[in-house]
DNA sequence: ACCTTTTATCGTATATTTGCGATATAAAAT
DNA sequence: ATTTTATATCGCAAATATACGATAAAAGGT
């Protein structure tokens, strides 16, 4: 970025950024589903569903855990992972709203 | 990335991804709601809104054109853009459709 | 106590993104 | 014809993101 100007932006638009930066990774989204569809939960066995190594998939984890997406409980010497859906709605809420504030406008071109 | 692995991935979850990853920005993010409200469209405008130097804000035009989310046109010397609703209904709905497949799992931790 | 299993973190290499000045391009104005 | 205005593109520097091996940490099994 040669200089960083996130700081110029408004915190609204900061925010949404930042939910989709998080889902801007195919390994990101393949987790958040095999997480769904699995039910289950266990961090080893999105590592085995997924092409990457264990190191790669927990950074991924990480940051789907910071955002709030996810939530990690640990189980012994494993790790189990779930959905958090009260976040996840939030930011479907907070793009709903980003799209209806855009198209009372629609009238460009 | 050291390798990229992102070819590993399915079609869809790459898809979701790209659309993610251009919005992930909050400079995009601004152009989008620029264009909605000044319902203006011309390219100088933006880049007076935005904390950005011109040949940077024409590359994240760019990227919104690539992705298909903005249309452009050229007027003379000016450039006119505006949003292809078309295309973000269409992201929209993938969303929507990413999230309906994952609640009726809900029942993780 | 020692080994195994499971996950997180560190360090590092590489890839990608971001930002901007300089320059090209192209139309409008003089 | 020349200058001005508006935008796109090139080339480069700096910042971030991605990937993974090595290692740490922590619990369970033997």
């Amino acid at each position: 970025m040669a200089q960083n100007k996130k700081e110029s932006f408004s915190e609204q638009d900061l925010l949404l950024a930042n939910y989709h930066k998080v889902l801007s990774h195919p390994a990101r989204i393949a987790i958040l589903r095999t997480l769904a569809e699995k039910n289950s939960c266990i961090c080893g066995e999105i590592v085995e569903v997924l092409p990457l190594a264990q190191a790669t998939v927990s950074q991924h984890l990480k940051e789907l855990k910071n955002i709030g997406f996810i939530k990690g409980e640990i189980e012994g010497a494993k790790s189990c992972y779930c959905i958090n859906w009260e976040k996840y709605n939030e930011f479907i809420a907070l793009m709903s709203a980003f799209a209806v504030e855009m198209k009372q406008y629609d009238k460009c071109c």
